[in-house]
DNA sequence: CAACGAAGGTTTAATACTAAACTTTCTTCA
DNA sequence: TGAAGAAAGTTTAGTATTAAACCTTCGTTG
């Protein structure tokens, strides 16, 4: 039997717990449907979602390393080794090795592609978020900072 | 040669674009990091994600047929239908065919195993958001659910 | 009622991703 | 210096996921 106290303190803790279940569900739900649109309109370009972000990350600053990449793009070593060896293939982008480590270079064509896709796909970016106001796109990206920077510490 | 007013546009433009960029960057960022986490956290029970995810929907309302599964979990209905093959094989779930559609139903482990694992995530998902106040968590709430409404009825 | 098409489910081929084991190169320190 | 271990990259096996083709069942309508 609980007390009239421990009952209201357990009804708030479940409440608090619901609010953020739902606002995790909710964040699941855009995140997947934005995907997806990307995995579309990247077919225009034959890439798929994750060479286009290799593609970009690669680009923000060349000579960058597979491991740096890697952990930009949040997946293992081996992921990008994969992807490298079918984009190398491809002729969007070479290695260079120096050591132990390889330096990631864009080629030409891989540097125009990722102009084109990457304009492109910010502006359906732009367009899919136009939903909310600049204000509200403001509180949102502050919030999940936030959120991102407290995931990173606290690797619990 | 761009006008002083039309430049202004044009950079005002290019602000909300990149607002609306790092907005999206960032809310992958969280995606992926509590995905990964999640992922971590079903081992424990020797369960995906995915698993997970069908478990759970399948337990809100038992009877649901598999494409009301696809349906709600975003994903194409081939793949539930294997998930569903391995869970059944294992025990998990059994479906049920009635004319065209199968009807899904737990077992009473897959039931268990759903109960177990699900208080375990939702107090796991309110820890990783305690970082928000409850007002925070109220407005990110607020602001997803606005966004996935305007990508369920605009799928340009 | 009979044919057609839509809807639910299954299968298959191709790609993506992880974890773990492995190789090579570098660094450290006894 | 040289042995141990860390760090970068590669490989491999297993699971996930999609798209597309396919099968079955149901509803519609000529």
């Amino acid at each position: 039997m609980v007390t009239d106290t421990t009952q209201l303190q357990s009804e708030r803790l479940q409440d608090s717990r619901n609010l953020a279940v739902l606002t995790w569900v909710r964040l699941m739900r855009v995140y997947h449907k934005v995907d997806r649109r990307t995995a579309e309109e990247m077919k225009h370009w034959k890439l798929s979602v994750s060479r286009f972000d290799v593609l970009n990350h690669a680009g923000v600053r060349e000579g960058r390393t597979q491991q740096e990449l890697a952990d930009a793009l949040l997946v293992t070593k081996g992921n990008i080794c994969q992807l490298l060896d079918g984009m190398e293939a491809d002729g969007l982008l070479r290695r260079r090795r120096s050591g132990r480590t390889n330096h990631i270079y864009l080629t030409d064509e891989g540097r125009a592609l990722r102009e084109a896709s990457l304009a492109r796909h910010e502006e359906r970016i732009a367009q899919e978020m136009s939903v909310l106001s600049s204000d509200e796109q403001q509180t949102l990206l502050t919030l999940l900072r936030k959120l991102d920077r407290s995931l990173s510490n606290d690797p619990a």
